[in-house]
DNA sequence: CTGTTAGCGCTTTCAT
DNA sequence: ATGAAAGCGCTAACAG
């Protein structure tokens, strides 16, 4: 019996089973299943199965040899047929608009290193930002059976997410989106009180004329964010300037854009206000291409906190947003979720100013 | 018939079927199935597979009439189940030392984007740079069925990765990792002489004191770094001097962490060669902190052209490599190779210097 | 052109 | 405590 085991044990299975089913897994492929360790042993494929699970008490010398067996022949469950049978795979989605950005590749990495814990596996799928690829991808996802998605600032708006998950039967689970008379898990950071606070920082270091770079307007917290720098404007009696205003679309280049656009006015801003890091790192730049100074002649203010903007030229103040934590919360709501069955509470996360050099601590006299 | 389908179709539905099979799904979840389309159409459940794959020729009629039923009950075919028959999902795993990194998101996105047009989808998998979890990552994907692993910047070694792969019966391409003497399908970048390039001009530009932050060096990638910067000192008759070599890993703090290592030396460098962008970012900063002068005193040279390089200050010179393309090349080679069987040849892609501000172009005295 | 049948590998009653 | 058997939803021969 050892024998048959040491060396060249697969011949001997070969010459052994000789039925064609068996005998074609041989040949072709030689991932050990249950009916082969369950022949093997001797004993039913069931028990097999209760041993590999222990679901139930098996006699303990057949358990030690099928362990054993299993061991030898680098038995691996398959999960796809674990899959079939139980309805629904140990995976969940992860949609998200653009994974290269540093921000949203930090939640999915919180995401990932959660639930990996649990067992779980993660599907991603990169949107572009196009909401028609959402529904798509989900689609795509519950054929495949997982048990919850993740949507990352999702465009699609709440209430069609939530049809959709009861219609093909997902947990949802919304990260950094607002989500407001929905039964829908979330979680968020709450941005209007964030950029209330960070325009009021400008507003108390003497400005008035404060430039806002806005990220796509389609997406929920870009206009809490233009709320806020609104609301902070409206509390400080200072008129609002549309022209002040520019849309972006998160990435850098269209903060280079923005700061372009900005400084090309008749009156232009004495700060910039970005809805996000990236765009302020393409403001800097293109104010330091035209060698104007930051912050003597112009404050600069992003918003995430992400890694490098530490290490720009001035250091950024910024908006921290608790990004790690916004996705290991998510994660750990879904993993709730997932074994109550109940909706967990929606959690709303607060994000601090930082303040580095980008902007000045007292600022008398601007322009 | 047709009123069968319209308003609470479901009702219809469920009065109609009672067999315990049928009732369970009726009530439980209203996914649809072959056999509930097949029963409804008055066909075979193989027919209606037919219609649905256009695997082979039926009747007009009856296509039409069972495509309108699958599309009434928004029949999505069950991926897992189909898995099972097939042997294999549509699914590739990406093993990834870090998704946070910026390289490393752009190429999975690059892949993502690639095999997304093919109908593939991908498991994420971060392994944190450890190489015990890679091989615990890789017989997880292969529980799931998967056809091919893109390992990206694998620690583990090529022989290694190779074996995992014939015993598991996987496709594995590596991604930005030299293999050589191995039949295994590789994409990666000459560092080597994208590192003699980057040393040398330096060494043109005056310095014969250069600094070098290398990453992991159990990092294939850092090893080849390191050697060309040894070359080009060779080449240019400088003697190496170990105490100039800093071990970083990867990330913005230890580079730091090397700068400040570096500047402590008795007999400074000039110049500081980094092994990405990341760590370079961390060299900057610390000069910054300390009022250094780049390039003036110290001059300050990256790898890989993240986003951020070309927006710090200032600017950082630094060895572009072509992230998005290798992810592309990666997925298409994974993708031929699913197809034909067999091996595509490897792709070595160059690496252009990417002369910024962060070193002088000619530089007459140092220090 | 269409239906019947036999699985894919696993879990889970239901008997024994 | 163990085995037999019935599927999970789908594909793929094999017959008509």
């Amino acid at each position: 019996m050892a024998k048959r085991f040491s060396g060249e044990w697969w011949e001997n299975v070969y010459q052994e089973f000789h039925e064609p089913a068996l005998r074609r897994e041989t040949l072709a492929k030689k991932r050990a299943t249950l009916r082969m360790i369950a022949e093997y042993a001797g004993v039913s494929i069931a028990t097999v199965s209760r041993v590999l699970n222990n679901s139930r008490r098996v006699n303990p010398e057949i358990a030690r040899r099928v362990i054993e067996i299993a061991n030898r022949l680098s038995y691996r469950p398959n999960e796809v047929a674990r899959g079939l049978v139980k309805g629904k795979i140990k995976t969940f989605g992860i949609v998200v608009p653009d994974i290269d950005n540093p921000f949203f590749s930090k939640i999915c990495k919180a995401i990932q290193n959660t639930v990996r814990k649990e067992g779980y596996s993660v599907f991603l799928y990169n949107t572009d930002g196009k909401p028609e690829r959402e529904k798509e991808i989900i689609e795509n996802l519950v054929q495949r059976l997982i048990e919850g998605i993740f949507m990352i600032a999702p465009r699609m708006n709440p209430k069609e997410i939530l049809e959709l998950s009861k219609e093909y039967g997902f947990y949802p689970i919304i990260v950094d989106s607002r989500v407001e008379n929905v039964m829908l898990s979330a979680v968020w950071v709450d941005n209007v009180t964030a950029f209330i606070r960070a325009t009021e920082h400008l507003i108390e270091t003497g400005h008035r004329r404060i430039g806002f770079v806005a990220g796509s307007l389609n997406v929920a917290n870009s206009r809490d964010r233009l709320k806020g720098y609104l609301l902070a404007l409206e509390n400080n009696g200072i008129e609002k300037d549309d022209s002040l205003i520019y849309e972006g679309d998160f990435m850098i280049s269209s903060g280079y854009k923005a700061a372009e656009y900005l400084l090309s006015l008749e009156n232009p801003p004495t700060a910039i206000l970005c809805s996000n890091d990236l765009m302020a790192i393409g403001v800097l730049r293109y104010l330091h291409d035209k060698g104007i100074k930051v912050p003597e002649q112009i404050s600069v203010v992003g918003c995430d906190d992400i890694d490098v903007t530490a290490s720009l030229y001035p250091p950024l103040t910024t908006v921290k947003q608790p990004i790690y934590e916004m996705g290991e919360i998510a994660a750990k709501m879904m993993l709730k979720y997932i074994k109550t069955g109940k909706l967990p509470p929606n959690s709303i996360l607060h994000a601090d100013l930082v303040i580095r050099d980008s902007t000045a601590p007292k600022l008398s006299e601007v322009r």
